[in-house]
DNA sequence: CTCAAATTGATAGTAATACTCTTATATTTG
DNA sequence: CAAATATAAGAGTATTACTATCAATTTGAG
């Protein structure tokens, strides 16, 4: 008895050699993704995860051409995992804006580790993208990067929610841009919650974010 | 006849020594803030820098301990330098709504450069702040940076803002949230406007991000 | 005006980073 | 079983992110 592996699709621009195509490629992810979560991305090298999977440096650059990509991969990983479940919690859903609640409810609330991927710890990644997903866009590289595909799940997943504004109200005029506003948000309010607690009213809760921007959508398309 | 000059503070944390206070500390700044505009944070060392300026590297260290304090400062300069348009736009305005209005105003427009800072080009800044700011605080370090400093003026400013909010609804529960939510999303989307368009709807354009960050504001605290 | 203190420039040096390359050894696959 | 492919081991390079030393210059206090 099987049991049952979500397939994530990642974009092939954002890697040299598909990593879950080998062991090696796998624990790259699996213990690349720990690292990450330990140390942060400035400190994160290619030769600390090397001693730490028994690898090598040059092993790891057949997989990807650098760290940045590395985290390009996690952040579409991410979002791909989360569109997936975004499709699964609203399917057979007709009142669009139950839809919407469901999915502020996806996106806001501490994810834990999704078994059916067996190399990638969910509740970790949910920490390493909040704190680095940012850096994966906000660079002198955007446009070559998004030409090559580095944005297509992030931008997707935008367009999905979008269409479930759209339906709540198909005159709001800038669907787009709340979505994204929320997205990002979700993220840098429970980071300033944890960290930088004047900037934000108590949001490391994960029921008062939730209702921060549930009350924040459901007011500013009404 | 002397022009006037506008005198930032910017707290002790964020510097070795005051660049204000020498020539070459002001060229730091200045032409500090050039090459971060041309090629970005990373690609950003104190050895380039050194070189534009025709001095040395281990000058620019007895200034900044490194790139990220650099930033820092920039990021508290442009805040503090915010700050004091907000107040000298709002001052003598009854109307906590149309303080708000000015408020978005000022933060959605593209600035120009202000005279009143000699080796600050507001412009500049703003677009270097716009791509960057997110990196000062998104580190593994924001814990020990909070405690040294190197926040407060962001964080004042948006005690500032959230007390407008709070005037214009004091049962609103989450003014601090929706202020950092509007300043990080004003930046965002922005960029998104010029660099990801699909995650937004035409946000490169001032008025338009201007509305729309009015129209979530008004309403979400209506 | 002068001497001391502080600042800067010039230079060297170190450990780490971000790679690339080569070669020998495994491992897979056809 | 042979051929192709993948990995490990190691060396090598340019750059980064500093630190340290010392001489020359500037400043400023008495």
């Amino acid at each position: 008895m099987q049991q049952s592996v979500l397939q994530i699709p990642v974009q092939e621009a954002l890697f040299l050699k598909d990593p879950t195509s080998s062991t090696v490629g796998k624990s790259i992810l699996e213990h690349g993704l720990i690292l990450l979560s330990e140390i942060g991305l400035e400190d994160f090298t290619f030769k600390k995860l090397a001693a730490k999977i028994s690898s090598t440096e040059s092993t790891i650059y057949r997989y990807f051409e650098n760290k940045h990509q590395f985290l390009s991969y996690l952040f579409n990983f991410y979002w791909a995992w989360m569109d997936v479940n975004i499709v699964f919690a609203t399917t057979n859903i007709d009142d669009p804006k139950e839809r919407l609640r469901r999915i502020i409810g996806l996106i806001t609330k501490k994810v834990s580790n999704d078994v059916r991927t067996p190399f990638i710890d969910e509740s970790l990644l949910q920490d390493v993208i909040a704190l680095e997903s940012s850096k994966t866009f906000l660079s002198k590289k955007v446009d070559e990067e998004n030409q090559a595909g580095y944005f297509l799940q992030y931008k997707k997943l935008v367009d999905r929610i979008s269409a479930v504004i759209i339906e709540i109200n198909p005159s709001y005029p800038y669907p787009n841009a709340l979505v994204s506003t929320i997205l990002e948000s979700s993220f840098h309010q429970r980071y300033f919650g944890n960290h930088l607690p004047r900037l934000t009213n108590e949001m490391h809760i994960d029921t008062r974010l939730e209702e921060f921007l549930l009350d924040l959508c459901l007011k500013t398309i009404a």
